[in-house]
DNA sequence: ATATTTTATCGTAATATAGCGATATTACAA
DNA sequence: TTGTAATATCGCTATATTACGATAAAATAT
């Protein structure tokens, strides 16, 4: 049918799943990848530098905000956005785990 | 058009991105999750328990294994899946540089 | 109020993904 | 060779994603 199960399988699998479909695009990564470099950037700019109309970058700016990773603020007529430290930190956290326990389980046989 | 526009981002970019979407749908990090476990497990068994069917677990299996992270081996007429240890550390790295690279340049302002 | 600038949203088209039943393939056993 | 068991592939449907042009909305400046 097409429709992602996600209440057959665990809160944890679900979480890793939702927060890897942002890297999951190369436009997203490279905004990402912008974004810690210029500290507060303008969405204009962005969709200049990665090359993909304006729209494309805004929807894209918004599907990570909703992650929660982007924070953004209005200054004049521009919005400035940047990365959440905090959240950025907690996302690095969950995929390290990840890797980690998995791989604990590997060592064990 | 709605096809992602590969060729207009780094090589880097599509690779974190390539890696990602294998975890990125809830099923395949339950896969994972349950061949960390076991070691060595069978297409039907995990299918079991992860409650998706026999098909559906058959072809996220490959997509895993196309990204080289799925070792398999046949011992009589069952296909042993396990986790490739050297390419789960090299995606472990890849994820972790990303996240330090994009943490210093924010710390830097 | 009007114009300008920046961002967000709407509408739409093309492609990709997720899921399953039916079937093919593969490997062993009898 | 025939049967059985395990996995892979095919064909299909439903939904999700990606992208863009057109347009709306928001904020400032004139």
């Amino acid at each position: 049918m097409g429709v992602t199960k996600r209440h057959i399988h665990s809160m944890r699998a679900n979480q890793i799943a939702d927060l890897a479909k942002i890297l999951s695009n190369p436009a997203r990564v490279a905004i990402i990848e912008y974004i810690g470099d210029c500290d507060g950037c303008l969405c204009q700019d962005i969709s200049e530098k990665i090359r993909l109309s304006q729209p494309t970058t805004s929807q894209h700016l918004q599907v990570i905000k909703r992650a929660g990773v982007l924070k953004s603020q209005f200054k004049g007529k521009a919005q400035y956005y940047s990365i959440d430290a905090r959240k950025w930190e907690q996302l690095q956290e969950l995929f390290y785990d990840f890797f980690e326990h998995t791989k604990s389980k590997m060592s064990e046989k």
